[in-house]
DNA sequence: GAAAAATAGGTATTTTTATTCAAATATTTT
DNA sequence: AAAATATTTGAATAAAAATACCTATTTTTC
């Protein structure tokens, strides 16, 4: 329980640079390791970290990580490796429409930066949804575009004056 | 026996238009289009098409076409088509609030339809957001209702020029 | 700093997925 | 067209993965 981060990290590398099959055959390299974990566990971490498994032209299966997003978004959640809370690397674009803004970001990141404009609790921004790649951010009446700039700036690595 | 090439089409079809979370789902979705096979022989066909299951923000898994370019090579070796689905048959209403569009749909459509619409990389439309019948998409501030019509009839059975 | 809430993980089990085996259907070869 | 070969599939089963339930630990809140 102590050291998952730990774990998850070398799942990961683990998948990377072998051809794992299944679970109980990642548990056995886990194990070698010194991370002696059940399967059960093993099946949460892979969901967590969202690998995949697919078939490879061999007939076998092999365990993916998706892309690299998606792992560095999982991995940020985790508080594995990355150091940086404030600036979301997975961000891409941000526009502005009315009251509202929409964020692009690299797939799988934006529900970690919603999340983390939410916790902020800003006054000027109303609520947030977001779906894989994409925050919408309602503002409230008053604010403008640069005030909200002003915001956004705080979690992302924009300069709170340009829009792109 | 004789109709595989149709089911794998098929099968490609109900994967990016629903949430489908495991082989008896498919199986079921299939059965309702005629197609009666056992879970078996999807696991194959699942296998041939390098189809894959990943964990969903909610917390559960559906099955994804991974991507086009491997995915292309091994349906194109089936005599599988790839060609996009035009119209989503899960439609059921659009309408505008400002410079938002609601897009209603069946229920699991929605992310699919979104999906769709965020792969044509339309110009007209900043983003969308799909909830589990309900597709939401922002429209730039200088695109009408009319012009964004014309957009979503790429994918929809509508007349540019209607709303409902 | 105690209470409450969230997180982590094992065991046992269920659910889901893959494969073995046999048979039927299709395709190719001669 | 018959024989040989290859493909498709279901039923049964094996294998793998996911989860319900429970407990311990950590984190947060008051």
């Amino acid at each position: 329980m102590k050291n998952k981060r730990l774990r998850l990290q070398i799942i990961v590398e683990l998948i990377k640079n072998n051809c794992i099959g299944s679970q109980d055959e990642l548990s056995r390299l886990l194990a070698a390791r010194g991370y002696v974990v059940t399967q059960a566990t093993l099946s949460r971490d892979l969901k967590q970290l969202r690998t995949t498994k697919v078939a490879t032209d061999l007939g076998n299966y092999m365990y993916i990580i998706p892309d690299t997003n998606n792992l560095q978004d999982t991995m940020l959640q985790q508080g594995v490796s990355t150091a940086q809370a404030g600036q979301h690397t997975g961000f891409v674009s941000i526009q502005f429409s009315g009251h509202a803004a929409v964020i692009k970001t690299r797939n799988g990141y934006a529900s970690g930066l919603a999340y983390d404009i939410d916790m902020s609790k800003s006054p000027e921004i109303l609520g947030t949804i977001a779906g894989a790649d994409t925050v919408f951010a309602l503002l409230r009446e008053d604010v403008s575009h640069e005030e909200a700039m002003r915001v956004f700036a705080r979690f992302l690595p924009i300069t709170p004056g340009e829009e792109a």
